[in-house]
DNA sequence: CGCCCTGGGTGGATCGATCTATCGATAAAA
DNA sequence: TTTTATCGATAGATCGATCCACCCAGGGCG
């Protein structure tokens, strides 16, 4: 009696069981309410029955519309990320939208062929935070094609982009360290060629002119973003004749390797020399010493990112938008008390 | 002269403007030799000029298999995890197939949502990481369906599966401590509901017995898998009136956060207080003291878990299989020397 | 009674690529 | 010269769901 041969059912299959035709039971699927009440019962019994699944493809070819969007991320294991992937799946989902992660590992190949992937899908859109790149000309935005895209996290110019303002994270830290009296600050970790980086930089710069202190090149200390970076930074700052009293950090990873630096070589973090980091990861607040961070809300980052990318769908000719939106300074115990 | 309205270039774009069919453009683009070297030419240049993108949905609609499949994880933010995930989708990658990663934040309803979204896609395939479930019998081998799945990690009754051998990487663990003295080892986090956890545990009791020691189930505390975790169950353990001199933890993470503690509470790690880790994570080497660990080779485990799809997807109705990896310990210095 | 709605439902064309059967032409074989 | 391969190329059907135009029965209305 089974249709063992038959491998998919499909709306006929559901058609014939239901004794109605292929475009009603496609009504009934698609919740369209002229379908007389009676009919839907018995064509929902039969899809029941008949073990149904959607098909996607099949659907998203005629409606020209796949309710997928492609989100491209540069590090999934950094949690900083983790933190804006589950917020964008989140806001996505509210709006019935599937999400296909991709993950680069920083990676230029890897970042295009994915792109490619998902343009062929076709994904109805995409969400980027891109790879590091050193020549912005074979950057992203080509390659985005004719795709409504977003770009978070790292800047891109001709498209959406959802950030945080970087520059005023960094004058937030370098002020609160230069209130408590620090002279010399370090910047440690992260890479001036990405615009994170950058605007970072830029920020502790325009602080320490603001507050009247010396920009000393010898104290930009560009490393990977990971705690090991951070880590032997510090060992080797520590050997400078005229060592800085505090350092603000690319970000939190690093600015925990920066303080394991530091218990290692005797020095008391947040007494001796203060720590500031960047993104407020679950990790800073478990830390020893507590880690003075500039929050950058990778959950609000994340749900803006999935707006901007939801409303260029809609409208795919609207003016570029970019959101930029202000980090605040957490103050734990990694620079002393005030 | 450009046709502005017209949205996507199709294989009939392509054909009307080398002057061919589309049959002869599809042979092209799939590298069928059966085409005139010249023929060929101009097809790619068309194919150039118009910009056309290749439509995967429309072409799996025909072949009924869409060369993507799906990755579940129940966390990307574990680092051993990523690796896996890295590890993956290079192997599925040299055999042409694109990976769909989804995360479920080992949340049940976002895994089942994430199985349909990929059985409607449809993907040829499931690779699965379970989430944590209390309830085999809603566990996750019905949901999968007639589409081919492989279980990693953490087991599933009834398909494919890709593990660690838990039971030996504990007692591997467990032996090394009793060799350097410890008499009283405690088991650090971990769920005693996940199959990893079990089996860790396990292979804990049953080491202590072989060596002769007591099994004190005061000594084995669950605990999230995270470094707080860890940090916490330490503290705890240290009040203890006759406290442990050793720990294996549920993972590196897990083990981080316990030495952390250790050095919070003045007890030198390595030196008063043995501690094993589990995953050989990058981190694991980095950390000081350097952690031991049992290295569960994430990136074999993930190549070995894809090698299990692909043979299933070629031959859906072989027996089960099963590829249990075996561990080794890595020894560092943070038991102490031998 | 004839006319027009209107709620409920339907067949056929369609999305874009692929498969199958077949065709024309040229070269090789008889 | 006729037959048979062989090669390159092609038209049409097909995958599964959706859209469009249309149909039909019954009810209201002039």
């Amino acid at each position: 009696m089974h249709e063992v041969l038959k491998q998919r059912v499909t709306l006929l299959d559901i058609a014939a069981d239901a004794g109605v035709s292929r475009a009603t039971v496609s009504l009934v699927i698609r919740n369209v309410p002229s379908v007389a009440e009676s009919t839907r019962k018995r064509v929902e019994r039969s899809i029941k029955r008949l073990g149904y699944v959607y098909h996607r493809g099949a659907a998203s070819l005629r409606t020209q519309q796949s309710h997928a969007i492609g989100l491209i991320v540069s590090d999934i294991t950094n949690p900083f990320f983790a933190e804006i992937i589950v917020a964008i799946e989140e806001r996505l989902a509210t709006a019935r939208l599937v999400t296909l992660l991709g993950n680069t590992s920083e990676d230029h190949a890897k970042e295009e062929r994915l792109l490619k992937t998902m343009r062929e899908f076709p994904a109805d859109g995409i969400l980027i935070c891109p790879a590091i790149s050193r020549d912005t000309s074979t950057g992203t935005p080509n390659l985005a094609g004719r795709l409504p895209t977003v770009a978070f996290a790292r800047r891109v110019d001709g498209i959406d982009y959802a950030g945080v303002d970087n520059v005023q994270g960094s004058q937030l830290a370098i002020e609160h360290l230069c209130q408590l009296g620090n002279r010399r600050i370090a910047f440690i970790g992260g890479d001036p060629e990405v615009s994170t980086g950058q605007e970072r930089i830029q920020g502790y710069k325009r602080a320490l002119v603001r507050s009247g202190l010396q920009f000393d090149r010898s104290l930009v200390v560009p490393a990977p973003p990971t705690r090991r970076g951070g880590y032997d930074v510090v060992l080797q700052l520590l050997q400078m004749e005229n060592p800085p009293t505090a350092a603000l950090c690319f970000n939190d990873v690093v600015a925990l390797g920066a303080i394991e630096a530091l218990q290692q070589a005797g020095v008391r973090a947040g007494k001796q020399f203060g720590v500031v980091g960047f993104n407020n990861v679950p990790d800073a607040a478990q830390s020893l010493p507590g880690l003075t961070t500039v929050d950058t809300s990778p959950r609000e980052l994340g749900e803006t990112a999935a707006e901007l990318l939801l409303k260029r769908i809609e409208q795919r000719d609207s003016p570029i938008r970019t959101v930029i939106l202000q980090p605040r300074l957490i103050v734990r115990q990694s620079c002393g008390t005030h």
